[in-house]
RNA sequence: UCCUCGGUAGCUCAAUGGUAGAGCAAUCGGCUGUUAACCGAUGGGUUGCAGGUUCGAGUCCUGCCCGGGGAGCCA
Protein backbone atom coordinates (compact mmCIF):
# COMPACT_ATOMS: atom_id res chain seq x y z
CA UNK A 1 0.00 0.00 0.00
CA UNK A 2 1.25 3.37 -0.88
CA UNK A 3 0.49 6.63 1.14
CA UNK A 4 2.14 9.47 1.94
CA UNK A 5 2.74 10.75 5.08
CA UNK A 6 0.93 13.84 6.19
CA UNK A 7 3.70 15.59 7.55
CA UNK A 8 5.20 15.38 3.94
CA UNK A 9 2.42 15.89 1.55
CA UNK A 10 1.65 19.58 3.63
CA UNK A 11 5.42 20.06 3.42
CA UNK A 12 6.21 19.10 0.05
CA UNK A 13 2.39 18.88 -1.95
CA UNK A 14 2.06 22.15 -3.96
CA UNK A 15 -1.27 22.84 -5.72
CA UNK A 16 -3.26 19.85 -7.83
CA UNK A 17 -0.40 17.50 -6.63
CA UNK A 18 -2.17 14.08 -6.21
CA UNK A 19 -1.42 11.95 -2.96
CA UNK A 20 -3.02 8.76 -0.69
CA UNK A 21 -3.25 9.82 2.47
CA UNK A 22 -4.06 7.61 5.79
CA UNK A 23 -5.32 8.47 9.09
CA UNK A 24 -7.43 8.66 12.21
CA UNK A 25 -10.54 10.97 12.18
CA UNK A 26 -9.98 13.81 14.58
CA UNK A 27 -13.78 15.81 13.24
CA UNK A 28 -16.34 15.97 11.12
CA UNK A 29 -18.59 18.84 9.82
CA UNK A 30 -21.11 18.42 7.27
CA UNK A 31 -22.68 21.13 5.30
CA UNK A 32 -25.18 21.48 2.97
CA UNK A 33 -22.33 22.24 0.31
CA UNK A 34 -18.89 19.77 1.09
CA UNK A 35 -18.27 18.08 4.02
CA UNK A 36 -15.03 18.53 5.94
CA UNK A 37 -13.01 15.87 8.01
CA UNK A 38 -10.07 16.26 9.86
CA UNK A 39 -7.43 13.38 10.04
CA UNK A 40 -4.19 13.40 11.59
CA UNK A 41 -2.05 9.99 10.76
CA UNK A 42 0.37 10.88 13.76
CA UNK A 43 3.40 12.09 11.69
CA UNK A 44 3.42 15.38 12.63
CA UNK A 45 1.46 18.01 14.81
CA UNK A 46 -0.52 19.04 11.53
CA UNK A 47 -3.99 17.54 10.16
CA UNK A 48 -4.86 17.70 6.98
CA UNK A 49 -8.46 18.86 5.94
CA UNK A 50 -10.29 16.37 3.27
CA UNK A 51 -13.16 18.13 1.40
CA UNK A 52 -15.89 15.50 0.05
CA UNK A 53 -18.00 17.20 -2.66
CA UNK A 54 -21.59 16.31 -2.25
CA UNK A 55 -23.15 13.68 -4.38
CA UNK A 56 -19.92 11.62 -4.97
CA UNK A 57 -19.13 8.19 -3.79
CA UNK A 58 -16.80 9.29 -1.43
CA UNK A 59 -20.11 11.24 0.69
CA UNK A 60 -21.98 8.02 0.76
CA UNK A 61 -19.34 7.15 3.34
CA UNK A 62 -19.88 9.82 5.73
CA UNK A 63 -22.45 8.26 7.53
CA UNK A 64 -19.93 5.73 8.45
CA UNK A 65 -17.58 8.46 9.53
CA UNK A 66 -17.02 9.41 13.10
CA UNK A 67 -14.35 11.08 15.24
CA UNK A 68 -11.60 7.83 15.80
CA UNK A 69 -12.59 6.12 12.21
CA UNK A 70 -9.63 5.02 10.27
CA UNK A 71 -9.45 6.24 6.35
CA UNK A 72 -7.68 6.10 3.31
CA UNK A 73 -7.90 9.15 0.94
CA UNK A 74 -6.63 9.62 -2.94
CA UNK A 75 -7.31 13.33 -4.36
CA UNK A 76 -5.00 16.68 -4.81
CA UNK A 77 -4.31 19.18 -2.57
CA UNK A 78 -5.81 22.69 -3.35
CA UNK A 79 -5.18 26.22 -1.43
CA UNK A 80 -8.12 26.18 1.76
CA UNK A 81 -10.51 28.68 0.95
CA UNK A 82 -11.68 28.31 4.87
CA UNK A 83 -9.36 29.46 7.44
CA UNK A 84 -7.12 27.82 9.54
CA UNK A 85 -5.32 26.00 7.07
CA UNK A 86 -2.97 26.42 4.35
CA UNK A 87 -4.51 23.22 2.10
CA UNK A 88 -7.30 21.43 1.75
CA UNK A 89 -7.01 17.72 0.59
CA UNK A 90 -10.12 17.46 -2.30
CA UNK A 91 -11.27 13.88 -2.32
CA UNK A 92 -11.51 11.35 -5.25
CA UNK A 93 -11.62 8.24 -4.04
CA UNK A 94 -12.22 7.72 -0.33
CA UNK A 95 -12.32 3.91 1.79
CA UNK A 96 -13.27 3.49 5.65
CA UNK A 97 -10.78 0.64 7.14
CA UNK A 98 -12.54 1.23 10.94
CA UNK A 99 -15.61 2.86 12.05
CA UNK A 100 -15.41 4.22 15.84
CA UNK A 101 -19.12 4.18 16.86
CA UNK A 102 -19.58 7.28 18.42
CA UNK A 103 -21.40 6.51 21.25
CA UNK A 104 -18.91 4.49 22.55
CA UNK A 105 -15.74 6.11 21.59
CA UNK A 106 -13.95 7.49 24.24
CA UNK A 107 -12.10 10.27 22.76
CA UNK A 108 -14.13 13.68 21.84
CA UNK A 109 -13.54 16.83 19.91
CA UNK A 110 -13.39 18.51 23.03
CA UNK A 111 -10.27 18.39 24.83
CA UNK A 112 -10.32 16.10 27.88
CA UNK A 113 -8.12 16.16 31.04
CA UNK A 114 -4.56 14.08 31.36
CA UNK A 115 -5.84 12.11 34.48
CA UNK A 116 -9.02 10.78 32.52
CA UNK A 117 -6.33 10.07 29.34
CA UNK A 118 -4.09 8.31 31.60
CA UNK A 119 -6.92 5.70 31.86
CA UNK A 120 -7.55 5.29 28.58
CA UNK A 121 -3.74 4.70 27.87
CA UNK A 122 -4.27 2.65 24.43
CA UNK A 123 -6.24 5.43 22.82
CA UNK A 124 -4.07 8.61 24.63
CA UNK A 125 -1.50 8.88 21.53
CA UNK A 126 -4.28 9.52 18.95
CA UNK A 127 -4.88 12.92 20.79
CA UNK A 128 -2.70 16.36 20.22
CA UNK A 129 -1.11 16.39 23.49
CA UNK A 130 0.74 12.68 23.40
CA UNK A 131 1.47 13.04 19.57
CA UNK A 132 3.60 15.54 20.66
CA UNK A 133 5.07 14.80 23.77
CA UNK A 134 6.06 11.03 21.78
CA UNK A 135 7.37 12.26 18.84
CA UNK A 136 9.51 14.68 21.15
CA UNK A 137 10.59 11.79 23.05
CA UNK A 138 11.73 10.16 19.99
CA UNK A 139 13.26 12.74 18.73
CA UNK A 140 15.25 13.22 22.09
CA UNK A 141 16.30 9.26 21.69
CA UNK A 142 17.85 9.34 18.61
CA UNK A 143 19.42 12.91 19.67
CA UNK A 144 21.05 10.72 22.74
CA UNK A 145 22.76 8.53 20.54
CA UNK A 146 23.79 11.44 17.61
CA UNK A 147 25.59 13.01 20.73
CA UNK A 148 27.76 10.27 21.86
CA UNK A 149 28.32 8.20 18.58
CA UNK A 150 29.40 11.80 17.33
CA UNK A 151 32.10 11.95 20.46
CA UNK A 152 33.16 8.51 19.93
CA UNK A 153 31.25 6.78 23.04
CA UNK A 154 30.28 3.30 22.65
CA UNK A 155 26.72 2.11 23.14
CA UNK A 156 26.68 -0.50 25.89
CA UNK A 157 24.75 -2.88 26.33
CA UNK A 158 24.59 -3.68 30.15
CA UNK A 159 22.24 -6.13 31.69
CA UNK A 160 18.56 -5.81 32.45
CA UNK A 161 18.68 -9.32 34.64
CA UNK A 162 21.34 -8.72 37.00
CA UNK A 163 23.18 -10.66 40.33
CA UNK A 164 23.90 -7.57 41.80
CA UNK A 165 21.70 -6.53 44.89
CA UNK A 166 24.04 -3.72 46.70
CA UNK A 167 24.40 -1.03 44.71
CA UNK A 168 22.42 1.46 47.16
CA UNK A 169 20.56 3.00 43.92
CA UNK A 170 17.14 1.75 45.67
CA UNK A 171 14.96 -0.71 46.09
CA UNK A 172 15.08 -3.91 43.70
CA UNK A 173 12.47 -5.97 42.08
CA UNK A 174 13.13 -9.31 42.67
CA UNK A 175 13.23 -12.31 40.00
CA UNK A 176 12.39 -16.02 40.48
CA UNK A 177 10.99 -18.50 38.50
CA UNK A 178 10.31 -20.20 41.90
CA UNK A 179 6.58 -21.86 42.27
CA UNK A 180 5.67 -19.33 45.35
CA UNK A 181 3.09 -22.06 46.38
CA UNK A 182 6.00 -24.19 46.97
CA UNK A 183 9.14 -22.30 47.61
CA UNK A 184 12.10 -25.00 47.59
CA UNK A 185 13.57 -24.61 51.52
CA UNK A 186 17.21 -24.58 52.26
CA UNK A 187 18.85 -26.61 55.26
CA UNK A 188 18.20 -23.34 57.42
CA UNK A 189 14.95 -22.94 56.73
CA UNK A 190 15.40 -19.76 54.15
CA UNK A 191 14.37 -20.29 50.11
CA UNK A 192 16.73 -22.13 48.83
CA UNK A 193 17.60 -20.09 45.81
CA UNK A 194 20.39 -23.28 44.33
CA UNK A 195 17.18 -24.70 42.88
CA UNK A 196 15.92 -20.52 41.28
CA UNK A 197 16.51 -20.24 37.70
CA UNK A 198 20.30 -18.54 38.00
CA UNK A 199 21.24 -20.75 41.14
CA UNK A 200 20.95 -17.46 43.38
CA UNK A 201 18.85 -14.51 43.30
CA UNK A 202 18.63 -12.56 40.97
CA UNK A 203 17.00 -8.99 39.77
CA UNK A 204 15.85 -6.34 37.63
CA UNK A 205 18.97 -3.83 37.46
CA UNK A 206 18.50 -0.74 39.03
CA UNK A 207 21.31 1.21 37.38
CA UNK A 208 24.06 -0.05 34.22
CA UNK A 209 26.70 2.13 36.28
CA UNK A 210 28.81 -0.51 37.77
CA UNK A 211 29.09 -3.03 34.59
CA UNK A 212 29.56 0.58 32.35
CA UNK A 213 32.52 0.74 34.51
CA UNK A 214 34.32 -1.81 33.43
CA UNK A 215 33.35 -1.20 29.76
CA UNK A 216 34.89 2.31 29.72
CA UNK A 217 38.32 0.87 31.46
CA UNK A 218 38.54 -1.31 28.30
CA UNK A 219 36.73 1.03 25.55
CA UNK A 220 37.52 4.39 26.74
CA UNK A 221 34.41 5.83 26.65
CA UNK A 222 31.01 4.34 26.69
CA UNK A 223 27.03 5.05 27.35
CA UNK A 224 24.15 3.31 28.03
CA UNK A 225 20.24 3.76 27.40
CA UNK A 226 18.29 1.53 28.30
CA UNK A 227 15.17 0.77 30.84
CA UNK A 228 15.92 0.64 34.39
CA UNK A 229 13.56 -0.51 37.51
CA UNK A 230 12.89 0.76 40.81
CA UNK A 231 10.70 -0.84 43.19
CA UNK A 232 10.67 1.80 45.51
CA UNK A 233 6.96 3.04 46.91
CA UNK A 234 7.45 6.43 45.27
CA UNK A 235 3.96 8.02 44.47
CA UNK A 236 5.18 11.53 43.45
CA UNK A 237 4.97 12.53 39.82
CA UNK A 238 8.35 12.65 38.61
CA UNK A 239 9.05 9.08 39.70
CA UNK A 240 8.77 5.51 37.91
CA UNK A 241 8.78 2.12 38.63
CA UNK A 242 10.48 1.41 34.66
CA UNK A 243 12.12 4.64 33.87
CA UNK A 244 14.82 4.93 31.07
CA UNK A 245 18.27 5.92 31.98
CA UNK A 246 21.31 7.11 30.58
CA UNK A 247 24.44 6.40 31.55
CA UNK A 248 27.91 7.20 30.34
CA UNK A 249 31.09 6.30 31.93
CA UNK A 250 34.56 8.04 30.90
CA UNK A 251 38.13 6.35 31.15
CA UNK A 252 40.99 8.89 31.88
CA UNK A 253 38.44 11.81 32.89
CA UNK A 254 37.63 13.75 36.09
CA UNK A 255 35.34 15.49 37.76
CA UNK A 256 35.19 18.69 35.81
CA UNK A 257 35.13 16.94 32.01
CA UNK A 258 31.90 15.02 33.80
CA UNK A 259 30.18 18.27 34.17
CA UNK A 260 31.39 19.74 30.86
CA UNK A 261 30.21 16.32 29.16
CA UNK A 262 27.20 16.40 31.09
CA UNK A 263 26.12 20.53 29.94
CA UNK A 264 27.22 19.62 26.56
CA UNK A 265 24.51 16.80 26.70
CA UNK A 266 21.98 19.11 28.31
CA UNK A 267 22.19 21.32 25.24
CA UNK A 268 22.26 19.34 22.79
CA UNK A 269 18.83 17.70 23.63
CA UNK A 270 17.57 21.12 23.73
CA UNK A 271 19.16 22.15 20.45
CA UNK A 272 17.94 19.52 18.53
CA UNK A 273 14.30 19.88 19.81
CA UNK A 274 14.14 23.00 18.98
CA UNK A 275 15.70 22.08 15.72
CA UNK A 276 13.36 19.19 14.75
CA UNK A 277 10.32 19.47 17.17
CA UNK A 278 9.12 23.23 16.63
CA UNK A 279 5.44 22.38 15.80
CA UNK A 280 5.27 19.87 19.08
CA UNK A 281 6.91 22.56 21.32
CA UNK A 282 5.02 25.11 20.10
CA UNK A 283 1.82 23.56 20.70
CA UNK A 284 2.66 22.17 24.13
CA UNK A 285 3.61 25.77 25.03
CA UNK A 286 0.11 27.11 23.70
CA UNK A 287 -1.60 24.44 25.46
CA UNK A 288 0.38 24.16 29.15
CA UNK A 289 1.55 27.68 29.07
CA UNK A 290 1.48 27.73 32.55
CA UNK A 291 4.29 25.19 32.61
CA UNK A 292 6.24 24.83 29.34
CA UNK A 293 9.13 26.51 28.31
CA UNK A 294 8.76 28.62 25.71
CA UNK A 295 10.39 27.56 22.09
CA UNK A 296 12.40 30.95 22.95
CA UNK A 297 13.29 29.74 26.51
CA UNK A 298 14.74 26.38 24.99
CA UNK A 299 16.79 27.57 22.41
CA UNK A 300 18.27 30.30 24.64
CA UNK A 301 19.26 27.09 27.10
CA UNK A 302 21.17 25.48 24.58
CA UNK A 303 23.53 28.17 24.41
CA UNK A 304 23.75 29.11 27.76
CA UNK A 305 26.40 28.31 30.20
CA UNK A 306 24.65 26.42 33.69
CA UNK A 307 25.23 27.77 36.98
CA UNK A 308 28.02 26.61 38.79
CA UNK A 309 28.11 26.24 42.62
CA UNK A 310 29.74 23.66 45.02
CA UNK A 311 27.46 22.20 48.09
CA UNK A 312 29.21 23.99 50.45
CA UNK A 313 28.25 27.43 48.63
CA UNK A 314 24.50 26.31 47.97
CA UNK A 315 24.11 25.60 52.09
CA UNK A 316 26.34 29.32 52.60
CA UNK A 317 23.02 30.66 50.54
CA UNK A 318 20.46 28.83 51.46
CA UNK A 319 21.58 29.79 55.05
CA UNK A 320 21.96 33.62 54.10
CA UNK A 321 18.06 33.38 52.55
CA UNK A 322 17.65 31.60 56.02
CA UNK A 323 18.71 34.21 58.06
CA UNK A 324 17.29 36.78 55.67
CA UNK A 325 13.67 35.66 56.54
CA UNK A 326 13.04 33.23 53.71
CA UNK A 327 10.96 30.02 55.61
CA UNK A 328 12.31 26.61 54.34
CA UNK A 329 10.08 24.00 55.81
CA UNK A 330 13.72 21.38 56.65
CA UNK A 331 16.23 23.41 58.24
CA UNK A 332 19.57 24.27 56.30
CA UNK A 333 22.75 22.50 57.41
CA UNK A 334 26.31 21.68 56.11
CA UNK A 335 26.12 17.51 56.10
CA UNK A 336 22.45 17.71 55.36
CA UNK A 337 21.18 16.70 51.74
CA UNK A 338 19.10 19.44 49.94
CA UNK A 339 15.81 18.91 50.02
CA UNK A 340 13.30 19.81 47.44
CA UNK A 341 12.52 23.30 48.43
CA UNK A 342 15.75 23.51 48.39
CA UNK A 343 16.95 22.64 44.97
CA UNK A 344 13.81 24.92 43.86
CA UNK A 345 15.32 28.37 45.99
CA UNK A 346 18.81 27.37 43.47
CA UNK A 347 16.99 26.97 40.38
CA UNK A 348 14.54 29.21 40.11
CA UNK A 349 15.13 32.32 42.83
CA UNK A 350 19.36 32.49 42.73
CA UNK A 351 20.22 31.31 39.61
CA UNK A 352 17.38 31.26 37.78
CA UNK A 353 17.78 28.37 35.54
CA UNK A 354 20.27 25.28 35.42
CA UNK A 355 22.53 24.72 38.29
CA UNK A 356 25.03 22.40 38.65
CA UNK A 357 26.02 21.62 42.21
CA UNK A 358 29.58 20.10 43.01
CA UNK A 359 31.40 18.30 46.01
CA UNK A 360 28.80 17.13 48.34
CA UNK A 361 29.40 15.57 52.03
CA UNK A 362 30.69 12.43 51.43
CA UNK A 363 27.79 10.83 54.17
CA UNK A 364 25.36 11.85 52.05
CA UNK A 365 26.57 10.01 48.89
CA UNK A 366 27.30 6.73 47.24
CA UNK A 367 30.33 4.75 48.35
CA UNK A 368 31.91 4.75 44.92
CA UNK A 369 32.54 8.52 44.86
CA UNK A 370 36.27 9.48 45.11
CA UNK A 371 37.08 11.28 48.08
CA UNK A 372 38.01 14.70 48.38
CA UNK A 373 41.22 15.90 49.59
CA UNK A 374 39.33 18.04 52.32
CA UNK A 375 38.24 14.48 53.63
CA UNK A 376 34.44 15.56 54.20
CA UNK A 377 33.27 15.95 50.41
CA UNK A 378 33.57 13.84 47.57
CA UNK A 379 33.63 14.24 43.87
CA UNK A 380 30.04 14.04 42.84
CA UNK A 381 27.34 16.87 40.51
CA UNK A 382 23.82 17.23 40.72
CA UNK A 383 22.11 18.99 37.72
CA UNK A 384 19.15 20.64 38.67
CA UNK A 385 16.49 22.06 36.59
CA UNK A 386 13.83 24.33 37.23
CA UNK A 387 10.60 22.51 38.44
CA UNK A 388 11.79 19.26 37.79
CA UNK A 389 14.88 19.32 40.69
CA UNK A 390 17.39 16.70 39.85
CA UNK A 391 18.20 15.51 36.43
CA UNK A 392 21.21 14.35 36.43
CA UNK A 393 23.77 12.82 39.16
CA UNK A 394 27.01 11.93 38.77
CA UNK A 395 30.48 11.36 40.27
CA UNK A 396 34.61 10.69 39.69
CA UNK A 397 34.33 7.28 41.29
CA UNK A 398 37.12 6.32 43.40
CA UNK A 399 39.93 4.63 41.18
CA UNK A 400 42.53 3.91 44.48
CA UNK A 401 41.61 0.01 46.07
CA UNK A 402 42.34 1.08 49.61
CA UNK A 403 40.07 4.05 49.79
CA UNK A 404 37.44 2.44 47.97
CA UNK A 405 37.94 -0.67 50.55
CA UNK A 406 38.10 1.50 53.46
CA UNK A 407 34.78 3.14 52.17
CA UNK A 408 32.97 -0.11 51.43
CA UNK A 409 33.66 -1.69 55.25
CA UNK A 410 33.17 2.00 56.90
CA UNK A 411 29.36 1.27 54.80
CA UNK A 412 29.37 -2.29 55.84
CA UNK A 413 29.48 -3.36 52.25
CA UNK A 414 30.68 -7.05 51.82
CA UNK A 415 33.19 -7.48 49.52
CA UNK A 416 31.57 -10.89 48.04
CA UNK A 417 30.18 -9.98 44.52
CA UNK A 418 31.78 -6.78 44.22
CA UNK A 419 35.44 -8.31 43.67
CA UNK A 420 35.14 -8.12 40.04
CA UNK A 421 34.61 -4.10 40.98
CA UNK A 422 37.79 -4.29 43.23
CA UNK A 423 39.68 -5.89 40.08
CA UNK A 424 39.03 -2.78 38.10
CA UNK A 425 41.57 -0.84 41.07
CA UNK A 426 43.94 -3.62 40.87
CA UNK A 427 44.49 -3.91 37.56
CA UNK A 428 45.23 -1.19 35.51
CA UNK A 429 43.07 1.45 37.47
CA UNK A 430 42.46 4.48 35.81
CA UNK A 431 40.32 7.93 37.18
CA UNK A 432 37.42 7.94 35.52
CA UNK A 433 33.90 9.20 35.93
CA UNK A 434 30.14 9.16 34.51
CA UNK A 435 26.23 10.46 35.53
CA UNK A 436 23.37 9.07 35.07
CA UNK A 437 20.03 10.72 33.17
CA UNK A 438 16.62 9.78 33.80
CA UNK A 439 15.60 10.00 30.49
CA UNK A 440 11.37 10.73 31.33
CA UNK A 441 12.70 14.18 33.46
CA UNK A 442 14.59 15.43 30.24
CA UNK A 443 11.17 15.14 28.28
CA UNK A 444 8.97 16.01 31.24
CA UNK A 445 11.35 19.32 31.57
CA UNK A 446 11.29 19.82 27.32
CA UNK A 447 7.81 18.90 27.31
CA UNK A 448 6.39 21.02 30.17
CA UNK A 449 4.38 17.66 31.22
CA UNK A 450 3.57 18.02 35.03
CA UNK A 451 3.27 14.15 35.31
CA UNK A 452 6.20 11.68 34.45
CA UNK A 453 3.47 9.84 33.57
CA UNK A 454 2.48 10.93 30.76
CA UNK A 455 5.88 11.12 28.81
CA UNK A 456 5.85 7.31 28.67
CA UNK A 457 3.34 5.13 26.97
CA UNK A 458 3.11 2.49 29.46
CA UNK A 459 3.50 4.06 33.14
CA UNK A 460 4.62 1.58 35.73
CA UNK A 461 4.41 2.89 39.12
CA UNK A 462 3.11 1.55 42.73
CA UNK A 463 0.05 -0.26 42.16
CA UNK A 464 -0.08 0.34 38.35
CA UNK A 465 0.98 -1.61 35.56
CA UNK A 466 -2.48 -1.77 32.93
CA UNK A 467 -1.29 -1.99 29.37
C1' U B 1 4.90 5.28 53.15
C1' C B 2 3.17 10.18 55.36
C1' C B 3 0.17 14.86 54.87
C1' U B 4 -3.82 17.02 52.11
C1' C B 5 -7.92 17.63 48.64
C1' G B 6 -11.29 14.90 45.91
C1' G B 7 -14.69 10.58 43.68
C1' U B 8 -22.32 12.81 41.29
C1' A B 9 -24.62 11.31 33.48
C1' G B 10 -19.70 9.19 28.34
C1' C B 11 -16.46 13.96 29.75
C1' U B 12 -16.02 18.63 32.92
C1' C B 13 -18.58 20.17 37.08
C1' A B 14 -23.23 22.14 40.31
C1' A B 15 -26.71 20.75 44.19
C1' U B 16 -28.43 24.67 53.40
C1' G B 17 -29.59 17.01 55.83
C1' G B 18 -35.70 17.59 52.40
C1' U B 19 -38.24 15.79 44.53
C1' A B 20 -30.32 14.72 41.63
C1' G B 21 -29.09 19.51 37.68
C1' A B 22 -26.07 22.32 33.84
C1' G B 23 -22.47 22.67 29.80
C1' C B 24 -20.16 19.58 26.34
C1' A B 25 -20.62 14.66 23.99
C1' A B 26 -24.41 11.14 21.91
C1' U B 27 -29.26 10.57 19.00
C1' C B 28 -32.96 13.21 15.77
C1' G B 29 -34.15 17.74 13.11
C1' G B 30 -32.69 22.75 11.18
C1' C B 31 -28.81 26.03 9.20
C1' U B 32 -23.96 26.75 7.26
C1' G B 33 -16.83 26.65 2.76
C1' U B 34 -17.15 24.47 7.86
C1' U B 35 -13.09 24.57 11.56
C1' A B 36 -13.73 23.66 20.04
C1' A B 37 -19.27 25.76 14.30
C1' C B 38 -24.28 27.44 15.47
C1' C B 39 -29.96 26.77 16.78
C1' G B 40 -33.95 23.37 18.60
C1' A B 41 -35.59 18.68 20.64
C1' U B 42 -34.69 13.74 22.91
C1' G B 43 -32.47 9.89 25.70
C1' G B 44 -29.00 9.27 29.61
C1' G B 45 -27.83 8.20 37.20
C1' U B 46 -27.67 1.87 42.52
C1' U B 47 -24.07 9.94 43.63
C1' G B 48 -16.60 4.84 44.18
C1' C B 49 -17.72 0.27 47.66
C1' A B 50 -19.54 -1.54 52.56
C1' G B 51 -21.59 -0.28 57.07
C1' G B 52 -23.68 3.46 60.57
C1' U B 53 -26.53 8.06 62.49
C1' U B 54 -31.45 10.16 61.05
C1' C B 55 -38.51 10.52 59.95
C1' G B 56 -35.26 11.51 55.73
C1' A B 57 -28.15 11.07 53.47
C1' G B 58 -24.99 13.05 47.17
C1' U B 59 -24.51 15.97 51.85
C1' C B 60 -22.95 13.79 58.63
C1' C B 61 -19.78 9.41 60.96
C1' U B 62 -16.45 4.76 60.39
C1' G B 63 -13.69 1.41 57.28
C1' C B 64 -11.94 0.15 52.48
C1' C B 65 -10.85 1.20 47.12
C1' C B 66 -9.37 4.75 43.41
C1' G B 67 -7.48 9.64 41.65
C1' G B 68 -5.03 14.76 42.14
C1' G B 69 -1.49 17.90 44.81
C1' G B 70 2.60 18.11 48.39
C1' A B 71 6.63 15.38 51.12
C1' G B 72 10.25 11.41 51.80
C1' C B 73 13.37 8.04 48.65
C1' C B 74 15.75 9.18 43.85
C1' A B 75 16.86 9.73 38.03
Amino acid sequence: MQRDRIKKVLAQGRAGSQHVVCGWVRTKRETKGPAFVVINDGSCQDNLQLVVEPDTAAAALLPRIGTGAALRASGALRPSQGKGQQWDFVVADLEVYGEADPAAYPLQKKGHTLEFLREIGHLRPRTNTFGAVLRVRNALALAVHEFFQGRGFVWAHTPILTGSDAEGAGQLFQVTTLDLLAVPRAADGGVDYERDFFGRRAYLTVSGQLEAEFLALALGDVYTFGPTFRAENSNTARHLSEFWMIEPEMAFADLRDDMTLAEDFVRHLCRTVVERCEPELAFLARQYAETALPVAEIARLADARFAHCTYTEAVAELERASGGGRRFEYPVAWGRDLQSEHERFLTDEVFHGPVIVTDYPRQIKAFYMRSNDDGRTVAAMDVLVPRIGEIIGGSQREERLDRLEQRMSELGIPCEGFQWYLDLRRFGSAPHCGFGLGFERVVQYLTGMQNIRDVIPCPRAPREIGI
